[in-house]
DNA sequence: AATACAATTTAGATTAGACTAAATTTATCG
DNA sequence: CGATAAATTTAGTCTAATCTAAATTGTATT
């Protein structure tokens, strides 16, 4: 049951899932800008993902492709090595939600299962890692998250940030800075439907922010 | 100046540093034991090694290969991760001093110099890992070593244990249970010319050591 | 329906690191 | 000293993962 798959496949595996998350399939371009691998490359790999024994994806030509139960088992094992290394990182090394993507990047491959255990263990077993995504259980299944977009939110409604999905260093810093960080309550003030920019209010902080960052911000919205 | 060395390489700079230690040259054939790599890729890779620019180690046909000052830094800083790693796995996951070795040896190829950074400073700079084996400083420098084997130890000398080298797992939990940890202060209380067995007095615990055995054990000797 | 552009796939080459089998060099020992 | 054995190197293969260039397929637009 030694899963030994390389950690190239591991990385596709795990882009995969994230591309499928809405139901949509994995395109072959798609994963070739995640991956920074060239598409004649993602072909190539996902047509030997898919004959693979078991066969780790669903494949058929020009259609890009979806996980396998036996590809989504392992899509999610190195997602959760990845998220309970940044919560790890950031609670034992003081390491701040905009460093410990690309540490836990690396990581993610080779810690072993009792580090996974160990971690999980110190940390009480934590739900969520320092962006607010969900953490993959021990028996590899995803809870479901029950959470709204920003950009869906409109004046005068009340909300508390859940999560901060795809986010790059930069503008984590940034949210940071204007106090829009997991767990802060906001209001929305205003709303201008030409651009969809969002007037928002975290304590006494207000932000204006596009389209860009509020889809990215995920909020615990009660409607 | 980032390093991009292979892990591959990594793992080949760091045993032929450990068996040139003494002054000798690292051999084909014990770098493939150490490796468990065959000797036909010990010297392919030994030749790369010794082509690269700047090189890494010296080599000449048929006698093997020492570091060069770039290969010893590389090998130095592979070993400064490692040995960070273990101590710093058994002071925050609570791994036993048997068990870190593996997953220190995974590790020590990903971490970040951050990351190396934030676990000295987080311990305190330790100087010896679990083992209580040096630990090359931040500048890579491996501090001097003023040790000698237990084997060379005789009746009614006094010592203290100071490190263990290269011991599997199995003989590490036995050490244990016999109170041989670094820091305990022993007694020899026999000697067998014979079959050079050392009866060693660790507390309360008496022990016969074969050169198997005291040949692994290093102890601060005022000798 | 025809065409043009974008997305994808095929074909062939490259790199790193390993392996086996065979050749060669060095060491040992009577 | 010369014959064996052991250690090492050479030569040729293999696998995984990538790349570039060229061919093909699908789609959107007129
Ligand atoms: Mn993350
Ligand atoms: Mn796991
Ligand atoms: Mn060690
Ligand atoms: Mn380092």
């Amino acid at each position: 049951m030694e899963s030994s798959l390389t950690i190239s496949i591991q990385d596709y595996l795990k882009h995969i899932y994230e591309l499928t998350e809405g139901g949509q399939n994995a395109s072959t371009n798609a994963l070739s800008e995640r991956l920074n691998v060239k598409p004649a490359s993602v072909t190539n790999m996902v047509q030997k993902l898919a004959a693979a024994q078991p066969a780790l994806v669903e494949y058929q030509k020009h259609q890009g492709v979806t996980l396998t139960k036996e590809g989504r088992k392992a899509a999610l094992e190195v997602i959760r090595h990845h998220r309970l290394l940044e919560a790890w990182l950031v609670k034992t090394l003081g390491y701040s939600w905009d460093e410990v993507h690309e540490e836990a990047e690396r990581l993610e491959h080779v810690i072993s299962e009792d580090f996974e255990r160990r971690m999980a263990a110190a940390m009480g077993h934590p739900l969520r890692d320092p962006h607010g995504e969900l953490i993959p259980t021990a028996d590899l299944v995803m809870p479901l998250e029950d959470s709204t977009p920003l950009s869906a939110l409109r004046p005068k409604q009340k909300a508390k940030i859940q999560c901060v999905k795809n986010a790059d260093a930069e503008l984590l810093r940034h949210l940071e800075d204007l106090g829009l960080l997991p767990g802060a309550q906001i209001v929305i003030v205003d709303y201008s439907s030409f651009d969809h920019n969002l007037t928002v209010k975290s304590g006494a902080k207000v932000s204006v922010l596009g389209l860009n960052i509020t889809g990215k911000i995920f909020v615990d919205y009660p409607g």
